[in-house]
RNA sequence: UGGGGCGUAGCCAAGCGGUAAGGCACGGGACUUUGACUCCCGCAUGCGUUGGUUCGAAUCCAGCCGCCCCAG
């Protein structure tokens, strides 16, 4: 039993319960950052005091811990990803390449190789096995505030297979006091957020300073085609933004969409960025390999978001259509729709462009 | 250099003698385990400028400066 420890409370009380349980565990943390990486403190899900805390809690809690190179695998399924995405004008998630390249594909095939049976993970979501359908099935955690499937849609029935995510059953409440209960260091160490190779949180200047092309200025018009300013470069924004646009129109102004191919960026007011339909591709399903009917569910457009009732079809071999009950605010290309039935996730993909 | 109009924060704009609304933009904070969104707070000792009238002027009067329109 493997389990992938970012220094965190969750990951620590991951590999506490799994010992607990009387699992043969070892901590690994995986190195992903480059060479050349910002020092940070406050650390995202994988910060510079990663090593460190986990190393620590392993030895609290009596389990080997090792550390893995996988710098390689998230500087190119993440990091440049991630700079691609925005450079054709669309806004990746990074979170969700980063678990399907990397914590899985490298971290589990690491894990199987050394002998090991499974990985686990901090992640606030529930893996079952439905022996009726012979598949194993991805489920909402116990508490829907931190539930984190929507960044695990697109895991494979032989990851699942091999995945235990403990904490799916418990609060973070729970988790935080079963921290203390046992003394890690790590209890009290704020959740973390923003992404994790962008410590500064500033995408912009990240983007240009890694790129060799950088993102020529243009024209912010409107959907008549009228010209109402210049903008900094495509990269600098995303659907549904209103800050840092510089426009002042009386009303508040959001970007409709970005069109690369003319190097504009399209603004508009509030209710203009409502739409109700939403193409996907690179579409994973879970509880059935592919998807043969029209069928209803809920679904998620961005991490946090409500999932809001809506159908879904194929329309190609590779495209899915979904169509919501009630249009949805800023349907972005990039991002990820993940679609459920109830607490199971059903699959997802990338939105293409809305409609 | 005849007539008319206008000059209030980065943009727009209320005010019309009683001690500078509001919106947009911008800055900060909260929220958030992606980008966004949203919410909260802040943001003109001063109303083109110089004088004058008045207890009191952005508001009335005069000069000057700068724009705009019409006629030349």
């Amino acid at each position: 039993m493997v389990v992938g420890m970012s220094g965190g409370v969750d990951s620590s009380v991951t590999a506490y319960l799994l010992k607990k349980a009387g699992y043969d565990v070892i901590g690994v943390t995986m190195e992903i950052w480059p060479e050349d990486a910002p020092p940070d403190e406050s650390g995202g899900c994988c910060g510079l005091t990663a090593v460190d805390d986990a190393r620590h809690v392993c030895q609290q809690l009596g389990i080997p811990h090792y550390t893995l190179n996988f710098r390689r695998e998230f500087e190119r399924h993440v990091i440049a990803y991630f700079l691609a995405e925005y450079q054709r004008g669309r806004t990746p998630n990074p979170c969700i390449a980063c678990n399907r390249y990397v914590k899985w594909e490298s971290l589990l095939t690491k894990a199987l190789q050394i002998g090991a049976d499974y990985i686990a993970t901090g992640h606030y979501a529930r893996v079952i096995f439905d022996p009726q359908r012979g598949r194993y099935l991805l489920k909402k955690a116990a508490t829907l505030k931190k539930d984190q499937t929507y960044a695990l849609y697109n895991l494979t029935q032989e990851q699942l297979a091999h995945t235990l995510m403990p904490l799916g059953d418990y609060t973070k409440e729970e988790v935080r006091r079963i921290a203390e209960e046992i003394g890690l260091i790590v209890a009290d160490k704020p959740d973390s957020q923003e992404i994790c190779f962008i410590p500064d949180h500033d995408y912009g200047r990240y983007i240009e300073t890694h790129t060799a092309s950088p993102s020529p200025p243009g024209n912010f018009v409107d959907r008549q085609g009228r010209i109402l300013g210049r903008h900094k470069g495509i990269i600098h924004y995303t659907v549904g933004q209103r800050k840092g646009l510089g426009l002042a129109a009386g009303k508040p102004l959001y970007v409709l969409e970005i069109r690369p191919e003319t190097n504009e960026v399209v603004v508009g007011e509030a209710p203009e960025v409502y739409q109700s339909t939403v193409y996907a591709d690179h579409l994973n399903f879970i509880p059935f390999p592919e998807l043969k009917t029209k069928i209803e569910v809920s679904a998620k457009i961005r991490y946090n978001h409500t999932p809001a009732p809506a159908e879904v079809e194929m329309v190609d071999a590779t495209t899915l259509r979904c169509t919501f009950t009630e249009p949805q605010r800023a349907i972005t290309p990039g991002q990820a729709l993940v679609l459920y039935d109830g607490d199971l996730v059903v699959g997802g993909g990338i939105i293409r462009c809305g409609a």
